[in-house]
DNA sequence: CTAAAATCCTGGTGGC
DNA sequence: TGCCACCAGGATTTTA
């Protein structure tokens, strides 16, 4: 589920149930996914009231009354749930965070690549990515800017949360196809016009899926409906709703790329 | 240095 | 129906 839109969605939706809430205890299941230790996580996160819920790129930013941030990455399939304590309980329920009003947090990660920090440092976790793209801040210069001091393949560039932070797959390609633009282009060979047009379709197709509450794809991730405004995701072999064209797939940097190769040139 | 491939995991799907 | 190869929203690490 978690690109960009996904994540802000869960936020939204994480923000009424859990501001002012404190943690409880904390039962971790499957260890590996706490980056800075099971251990420390279940003695450093009991008393702590949620002051904040941010995102920053596709991670999810607890803020305390204290210098401690609790960050969670969902990676490929990872939800958050916030469920009473005697829901039933699937066995995809890794981390189950206790709250002081009969809750609990439960973070349910199928594939278990989602990943946990309790850190009074974030930035060693957040420091290396690359801008909000829909920070008002983050101009068409900015943008232009970024490009040329890079190189290689634009939809690869897309993917690097060190370039942008938050776009994934899906996103990335269908920026592509609203900025008319091939994603096996290079970088360097796209002029001023193509890169204000990305920029512009970078920022739409994010807010056009966060107005959607996300893509719902597998069982995973649901709640959102911007699966059914893909033009190009998942569309090989069918028409272009533009032109007509028949949709082609390619992998690019290991990740499948649909394109109309009429309309993205 | 850079790019591709392997890796971490499990579930669903499509082909035979 | 049953088995198996392959693919999947991510990102880091290893290999070439």
């Amino acid at each position: 589920m978690p690109e960009l839109p996904e994540v802000e969605t869960v936020v939204r939706g994480l923000r009424g149930p859990l501001l002012e809430r404190t943690f409880l205890e904390v039962e971790v299941r499957w260890a590996r996914s706490v980056v800075t230790g099971a251990d420390a996580l279940r003695r450093g996160l009991p008393g702590r009231r949620v002051a904040a819920i941010d995102r920053r790129g596709k991670y999810l930013v607890f803020r305390f009354d204290d210098p401690r941030t609790l960050l969670i990455h969902l990676k490929m399939s990872g939800n958050l749930l916030v469920e009473p304590d005697h829901a039933p309980r699937d066995p995809y329920m890794h981390t189950v965070f206790q709250l002081d009003n009969g809750h609990q947090l439960r973070f349910r990660d199928p594939r278990k690549f989602g990943r946990i920090y309790l850190t009074a440092d974030p930035a060693t976790v957040l420091g290396q990515l690359g801008p909000e793209p829909l920070h008002d801040e983050f101009s068409a210069d900015d943008f232009r800017a970024l490009c040329r001091r890079r190189k290689g393949v634009l939809k690869t560039l897309l993917l690097n949360q060190e370039f942008l932070a938050g776009l994934g797959n899906i996103y990335a390609g269908e920026a592509c196809f609203l900025a008319g633009v091939d994603p096996r282009r290079q970088i360097s060979t796209l002029d001023d016009a193509e890169v204000e047009r990305l920029y512009h379709a970078i920022r739409r197709t994010l807010r056009h899926g966060i107005v959607h509450r996300g893509s719902s794809l597998d069982s995973v991730y649901r709640g959102g409906e911007f699966q059914n405004h893909f033009q190009v995701y998942g569309r090989e072999n069918q028409t272009c709703f533009t032109c007509g064209t028949n949709i082609e797939r390619v992998m690019l940097g290991g990740r499948s790329t649909c394109f109309c190769p009429r309309c993205q040139r």
